[in-house]
DNA sequence: AGGGTAATGAGAATCTTTTGCATTTGCCTA
DNA sequence: TAGGCAAATGCAAAAGATTCTCATTACCCT
């Protein structure tokens, strides 16, 4: 029922202090109903997404909504390559990305021992870690294998 | 003297591949001379630093040959956050970036353990690795002693 | 030195993201 | 539950970064 998806979304909107608003229910809905192979979605992805489905959402609206979620950790914003954003739900534990240059999927992966060796260098160079961001980039099996 | 730097530009020019244009020699060299502190630097900063020494070069011009110099292997464009790229010129070994959210100073590191999990996790995933970037975002320890 | 080709400059165009402002909506209170 | 205020939205314009177009200029080879 979308009546209890609703619900759902309108607490983790107030737990995160924001406003219930319906524009940013839909936005919240989009990003949660994402299948894997679109977990990582630019606003223009999510503005196409919800004009598809007739709930006409402004692109200012979009932009500032997912730079709040960010804010409000709801969202991660990631910077690949090719000159706009992408937008990730923070579920799960933190991971970095794998993405193949040809097709353009994106995979997730976390590794401990990265983690770790990342604190002692930002410890070495006496700074405090706020983020980081490690991607890889690469071509996938399946382009490997053949089909370009 | 600056007719030999001159001269070694071009050579760097000719082995790259690119024929040894007066803007492709005033840009290598500008990425050539820059200090530590600088070593990273926009599209914009490159054309600021030409003008200021009266060597007008038009901007896309300098958009033009750092691509150009980026898939001759001469430089590596990184996405930081911000909105826009910046280039280091590639000498000595590859390197990651640490970097200050307050300041934007970038500090440079290496680690050996990092890139070799790296190779794991790509195998892993079946991919081969085109390139990769890891980037940690912090504050560094001169912005945490005090002035904000 | 002369010519063909590739490179450059300037500005227009494009793309992504942000902002200003009038209008609408969510939410709290009476 | 209605009323009102502050916050949120939509639209269009602006801003910022990068690319493209095309006429002009500069390399490089002979």
């Amino acid at each position: 029922m979308v009546s209890k998806q609703i619900a759902m979304t309108t607490i983790e909107l107030k737990e995160a202090g924001l406003k219930a608003t319906l524009p940013r229910l839909k936005i919240l809905e989009i990003l949660e109903s994402s299948t894997d192979a679109q977990r990582h979605m630019s606003a223009e992805e999510v503005y196409d997404l919800l004009r598809g489905q007739d709930d006409k959402i402004g692109l200012a609206t979009i932009y500032r909504v997912l730079t709040q979620f960010e804010a409000a950790g709801l969202v991660t914003r990631h910077n690949f390559e090719g000159g706009h954003a992408v937008f990730e739900l923070n579920q799960g534990e933190h991971h970095d990305h794998i993405l193949c240059v040809k097709c353009g999927r994106v995979e997730e992966f976390v590794d401990e021992t990265i983690e770790q060796r990342q604190q002692n260098i930002a410890k070495e160079h006496g700074y405090t870690i706020t983020d980081h961001s490690l991607t890889i980039y690469g071509i996938c099996g399946e382009c490997q294998a053949g089909k370009v």
